[in-house]
DNA sequence: GACCAGGCACATC
DNA sequence: GATGTGCATGGT
């Protein structure tokens, strides 16, 4: 008998978790860290974030969030340069930091009071901010319970035949939300889950044939 | 040296 | 609405 989508994502989520347990994410220490990451890790590799994040640190940019506020785009370019496209990302930074200023004064704790669909509408008017990287900053840094689809989802569950490969965002958001509890933690752990199996299985082809989900579906190719 | 990485906005058709 | 392109570093 054909196990319903819903049944198939309980499944790969309980044998991820089996398999790699708690991943404790976001990696940052503090909501003003998350939202930063958030930004930075966009289309980049997560061991370059950390050489920027790093750098921030050292900087003292992350102490509030007036520090990137009052610093200079050229500064902060200079300073987030490993992450990479660095004078777009000091630019979508900036527009973050001037939201949170005009709309939040400047008071990201207060930001997290807002109601999630607010904060969202907020957040997706940021240029710079599309809605992987507002969903992410809503799941990590604010708690609530939206679900991040990721080039990852998309690659592992369009080879499971559970959504399109190209399907739009909201359409395999809903995927997940229609057929998952609405819940903060599991929301946060699949996701880093996802990641977690895209990062050793997907990458190479010679890897495929030990991916975890392979015996999970047997039309799909998991990971060529 | 080519390819890829936890996107997004903008131009063009 | 769909498709193509620029943005850039660092690891494999």
């Amino acid at each position: 008998m054909k196990r319903s989508p819903r049944g198939r994502l309980f499944k790969i989520y309980k044998k991820l978790f089996a398999l790699y347990g708690p991943q404790g994410w976001w990696p940052g220490r503090s909501r003003l860290e998350i939202i930063v990451g958030a930004i930075l890790t966009q289309n980049t590799a997560w061991t370059n974030v950390e050489k920027a994040i790093k750098s921030l640190k050292e900087a003292g940019a992350l102490t509030s969030p007036a520090c990137i506020n009052s610093m200079r785009r050229d500064k902060l370019a200079r300073l987030i340069r490993p992450a990479g496209y660095y004078n777009v990302k000091a630019s979508r930074l900036k527009n973050f930091f001037d939201l949170l200023h005009k709309s939040y004064k400047g008071n990201i704790a207060g930001m997290g009071k807002a109601p999630t669909e607010e904060l969202r509408r907020d957040l997706i008017q940021v240029n710079g901010i599309g809605p992987e990287t507002c969903d992410s900053i809503l799941l990590y840094a604010f708690n609530r319970p939206v679900f991040v689809v990721d080039a990852y989802t998309k690659r592992i569950f369009s080879r499971h035949k559970l959504c399109g490969r190209d399907a739009e965002y909201g359409i395999v958001q809903n995927l997940f939300m229609r057929n998952l509890p609405h819940s903060v933690r599991i929301y946060n752990e699949y996701h880093a889950l996802i990641v977690r199996l895209a990062k050793e299985f997907c990458r190479t082809k010679p890897r495929c044939a030990a991916c975890p989900l392979r015996s999970l579906s047997r039309a799909a190719i998991v990971c060529a």
